[in-house]
DNA sequence: TTGGTATTGATAATGATTTTCATTATCAAT
DNA sequence: ATTGATAATGAAAATCATTATCAATACCAA
């Protein structure tokens, strides 16, 4: 078993239970399922994973325990040109998502400095920056392999 | 009337009979509006809009639209936090979208130069970099006025 | 003008997500 | 450990955006 994973595991059913949730079965599952997960993940293909070792949980838990880890930031959904229903373990601090365009997988980086880009495009149309997507899309070293 | 929106119309209206398709009532006013919006419309607004000027118009014909002009890469759908089913004119050349996250008003800006960016997280995860979103939300001018 | 056919709008179908609700499981207080 | 208030669950139904079907129509090359 992989420490970090553990380790987020608990943090994360700490969190969930810090907000009032019960740390039930179902929720259980479906977190040890995400934590592990290096793909982002639809709904169905989580409830899925999930039902191989909770055989019993339904859809509609998968879909509301999605929700609650949203709301506590530690998951978020995935943008692509394809759809944007797959959820991911959020990132720590300032990262940015690195997506394999064939296989899914997820890397996390960090270590993007567009401050002065900021500022010249707040001074050029006159707004105040909030925030910012950025989302870079690739192939990843296997899938590289795979299509030499 | 604008020059440049005039010019856009004839333009859009260019490269969908160069594809193959025919110039109907419907497709022009859709065109019409879509060009001349300063914001991204979902369908149903964009389908409002358009009935104001042409009242026989189908929804489906938007949605027909819509598909037809995304595949020409005239338009481009914009991804938010609080749903991906807005459409946007698409740039021209290398460009990003800025969004007022009040009022949805819509520009796009260049200038950005990630290269050494990317190069560092290929190098870091041994990705082949194919493609960047970058998107940049804040308040516009007139929206900060309004909120202070 | 005309004929072949792409396009249209009304309608029905689809599929993902949400809501409803009766039953069950959790957990703080005994 | 037991209890009991109630949060959570899963099955089923409802919703809502999008897509497919299809007969009628509009476009446009000839
Ligand atoms: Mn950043
Ligand atoms: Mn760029
Ligand atoms: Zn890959
Ligand atoms: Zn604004």
């Amino acid at each position: 078993m992989d420490l970090f994973e553990q380790g987020l595991e608990n943090e994360w059913l700490r969190q969930l239970g810090e907000r009032g949730s019960r740390l039930t079965g179902p929720r259980r599952a479906i977190v040890r399922v995400l934590v592990r997960s290096r793909r982002a993940l639809e709904p169905l293909e989580l409830f899925d994973a999930v039902r191989v070792e909770a055989p019993g949980v339904g859809l509609v838990t998968v879909y509301r325990t999605l929700e609650a880890l949203e709301e506590l930031g530690l998951v978020q959904r995935i943008h692509e040109s394809g759809g944007c229903r797959r959820y991911l373990r959020a990132p720590q601090g300032h990262q940015h998502v690195l997506l394999c365009l064939r296989c899914g997988q997820a890397e996390l980086f960090d270590g993007d400095d567009l401050r002065p880009l900021f500022a010249r495009v707040a001074a050029r149309w006159g707004y105040q920056i909030e925030e910012h997507w950025l989302q870079l899309f690739g192939l990843c070293p296997e899938c590289q392999k795979a299509s030499a």
